[in-house]
DNA sequence: AATCCACTTGTTTTT
DNA sequence: CAAGTGGATT
């Protein structure tokens, strides 16, 4: 522990050592701050904190995992799986989930995401009969939503003449309305939305102040990363925990602040200082990550900022080459013009391809981008768009799930009752909508009994609506008796995902069912983790209430590994690479055209800037286009204005010369490779359609299957040193999850009985033979 | 009730 | 340009 403090640099240092009080760290980019924070627990512990006294804070799950991680190397897995660590959400969730009863919830609550959000606020909008044009459902999501940040609840709301003065404004005096009815709904189908779990945290403590007494007295010591980051309801939240012992350490850098559309507040970091008066601010001021240049330039960027936290990020590194600048003639040269310079860079600089990644302001860029790079045969890899869990056939699996432990559920209901479809069409949904809102009762309870809610339909109808349900009731009373596993792949199965998506018979349709087996594989291993763990049958409400926080950032597959990344600005922070490119710097886009009204915006945007070459290790490579297609057609574009905001003695300017004209000259040509490319695009996609069907066919097999059987080795079996199943050390062994391997020995008995085994790529393992799946080889 | 077609519409970032 | 909506057709 000793050592380790010692290799901290001065300030690292006293951030870590001063745990008696509240303590503010103002990180610079790339200044060590993570460090810092995993030093500091590992402090703690070593002092003899219980793990299970420690809170930490992330606002990314990639964040939390990866700070898991780290720990986890210095302290050991064990210790570090006690702490209390992951993002706001997920730990708030966590704590509702245990204390539902007294907000009026049950513990399986459903977590709305934002589009069952949105789906939920269009249909208020239309029942109340308002216009959709007015009330553009994104429009009051994001106005509820910063209410709610900002812990309004519908009363306050609704009693707040600064509000109502401001809707009025905007044409939309209903939302007060609208917010109540929402809210209202929201309970009444036992559902969250991400923003409910940190104001109905607040609520929990404000109302119930045993419950919080008991957390205050549980969290020992709490941090927090990001700081710059959170709202007002995540900083009352701490505040609150925080408020008597006041051992608590936020880390944060105003100037990467990029989330403030979110309800995120800068002030929070500085209200720090007059909510713990005695707090100790730290600065880590020097940056490990860059070159000098990229320091310096990113420095005098920033500098344009009038709101900041004065501090001097420096670097020791060496002076490194300038900051590239290149223009485009269009989107589409600077694709090439990116890919270009990827293939040189990685010849003359030996870089892999893991260590280049292109930045972008808007999702939307990436299609240029993964064109070009796809025609110079560069490996990318996207990260963000849509995430696996907003995919359509995850999302109609996780609907049934979610209805068969939810049934007030009304985003899911209305999500499978007609998937796949069963003749139960927008009408009769309408009609038991209708029914339900008359008699203020669920669409379950009105489906469970439509005689007693006089629901007029045909025969043929109330026939078909009985069959959904005893679908539903059936899958609830496997509930008890099958693993989540088994559950869900009873769902794909009986409910006819499965066949549904063979029998769209596309390549649509086989990364569809490719998708499904994923996630059936995640539930599985999910199953094995907790069962590894200890805990018996890991419910399908369990991985539910998991999954419904999770992103998809976090799955880092192998064939991966050794790719060109391409992300939004948004999303790279926090991450680091040898060489960056920004592309896409003109007006209008960066800074986007909606940022453009206040300064406040603009500083974000800005901000959102610096982020991005501050990315950067060894080099950065700056890029616009001169014209770019937007609304279907070609516009002209001016270069950003924050390129005239570096300081010019850290830039190569290389937009006019060379590279620009030959791309020009040469662009009848490109015209012909690009058919070209289009002609074998086409060749390829109809072989892959045939040479799909096939593994198609396979693919599906498993899931038409009654259930996989394999010869599995489980179940009590009795005397230490080999089982009944014939497990001895010595033999080898397949584990649906860790592979091959070798069993060292047998341990323990009856239901205790583990075995250890070495395996081949993921090392030494204990499994619980009552769980474990394993095969003899 | 489902499908298809033509039309409009919007386009920042994420737990 | 694409996705999503609304209307007409089967």
């Amino acid at each position: 522990m000793e050592e380790i403090i010692n290799s901290l640099n001065p300030s690292q240092r006293e951030a870590v050592l001063h745990c008696d009080g509240p303590s503010l760290v103002i990180a610079g980019a790339g200044s060590g701050k993570t460090r810092v924070l995993t030093t500091k627990i590992a402090y703690l512990l070593s002092k003899g904190l219980y793990p299970s006294t420690i809170l930490a804070l992330t606002f990314t799950n990639k964040a939390a995992k990866e700070m898991k991680e780290r720990i986890g190397r210095m302290v050991g897995q064990t210790t570090a799986s006690r702490l209390w660590m992951g993002t706001f959400h997920s730990i708030f969730s966590r704590i509702l989930r245990a204390e539902a009863e007294h907000i009026g919830f049950t513990s399986d609550f459903t977590i709305y995401d934002s589009q069952d959000t949105k789906n939920l606020l269009k249909t208020i909008i239309k029942e109340m009969k308002l216009d959709d044009k007015v009330y553009k459902p994104n429009a009051v999501y994001s106005r509820i939503s910063s209410a709610k940040n900002a812990l309004y609840t519908p009363g306050m709301y609704a009693a707040s003449q600064q509000l109502m003065e401001q809707d009025f404004n905007s044409k939309m005096p209903e939302i007060r309305n609208i917010y109540q009815t929402y809210a209202r709904r929201c309970k009444d189908a036992g559902a969250m939305d991400f923003d409910d779990l940190l104001l109905y945290t607040n609520i929990l403590f404000h109302k119930h102040p045993e419950v919080l007494e008991k957390y205050k007295n549980r969290f020992m010591y709490i941090l927090v990363d990001e700081y710059q980051d959170t709202n007002y309801a995540q900083h009352l939240i701490v505040q609150q925990l925080a408020g008597d012992h006041h051992r608590v350490c936020v880390v944060g850098d105003d100037a990467q602040s990029i989330y403030s559309f979110r309800g995120a507040n800068i002030d929070n970091i500085l209200n720090f200082k007059s909510t713990f008066p005695e707090c100790k601010v730290f600065k880590l001021e020097q940056n490990y990550r860059s070159t000098q240049t990229i320091v310096d330039a990113a420095n005098s960027l920033i500098k344009k900022n009038r709101q900041q936290i004065q501090k001097n990020v420096f670097s020791e590194n060496e002076v490194g080459e300038q900051i590239g600048l290149f223009s485009a003639y269009s989107d589409y040269e600077e694709g090439y013009l990116v890919a270009n310079k990827i293939a040189e860079k990685r010849l003359t600089e030996h870089a892999d391809y893991k260590d280049f990644v292109i930045l972008y302001r808007t999702n939307a860029q990436s299609r240029i981008m993964e064109e070009a790079l796809r025609k110079r045969n560069i490996p990318y890899r996207i990260y963000g768009g849509l995430s696996f869990y907003q995919r359509k056939e995850i999302k109609d699996v996780l609907a049934y799930c979610r209805l068969i432990i939810n049934p007030k559920d009304e985003e899911s209901f209305k999500r499978v009752i007609n998937y796949p479809a069963r003749g139960i069409g927008d009408t009769t949904v309408g009609k038991i909508a209708d029914a339900a809102l008359l008699h203020n009762a669920s669409l379950w309870d009105v489906l469970n009994a439509p005689l007693d809610y006089a629901l007029k339909i045909n025969a043929g109808t109330a026939k078909k609506l009985a069959a959904f349900r005893e679908l539903i009731d059936n899958f609830r009373e496997l509930a008890s008796e099958l693993s989540a596993h088994e559950l869900v792949l009873a769902v794909v199965k009986m409910t006819g995902i499965a066949s549904d998506l063979t029998a769209e018979g596309t390549i649509e349709g086989l990364t569809k069912t490719q998708n499904v087996e994923e996630l059936l594989k995640g539930v599985q291993e999910y199953c094995m983790m907790k069962q590894e763990e200890g805990i018996e049958s890991p419910s399908l409400s369990d991985f539910l209430s998991e999954v419904s926080l999770a992103t998809d950032q976090d799955t880092d597959k192998e064939e991966d590994k050794n790719k060109v990344t391409m992300m939004t600005i948004h999303s790279a922070k926090g991450l680091e690479f040898k060489h960056v490119f920004v592309v896409g710097l003109e007006e209008d886009l960066f800074p986007s055209s909606l940022a453009k009204m206040s300064a406040r915006e603009l500083e974000e945007e800005r901000r959102l800037f610096y982020v991005a070459i501050t990315r950067a290790e060894k080099s950065c490579i700056l890029t616009y286009a001169k014209s770019r297609f937007k609304h279907g057609q070609s516009q002209m574009s001016a270069p950003s204005r924050f390129l005239k905001d570096i300081d010019p003695q850290y830039l190569a300017d290389q937009s006019i010369g060379a590279t620009g004209n030959t791309l020009f000259t040469t662009s009848p040509q490109q015209v012909n490779t690009e058919q070209q490319r289009k002609a074998s695009a086409y060749d390829q996609l109809s072989a892959s359609v045939s040479a799909g069907a096939e593994r198609f066919r396979q693919k599906l097999k498993p899931l038409s299957e009654a259930k996989p059987k394999a010869t599995t080795v489980n179940n009590n079996v009795p005397s230490a040193g080999i089982t009944a199943d014939g497990l001895q050390s010595g033999v080898t062994v397949q584990h649906d999850r860790f592979g091959q391997g070798v069993v060292t020995r047998i341990e323990g008995e009856g239901d205790n009985l583990k075995a250890i085994i070495q395996f081949e790529t993921f090392g030494e393992k204990t499994l619980l033979l009552r769980f474990a799946k394993l095969t003899i080889v």
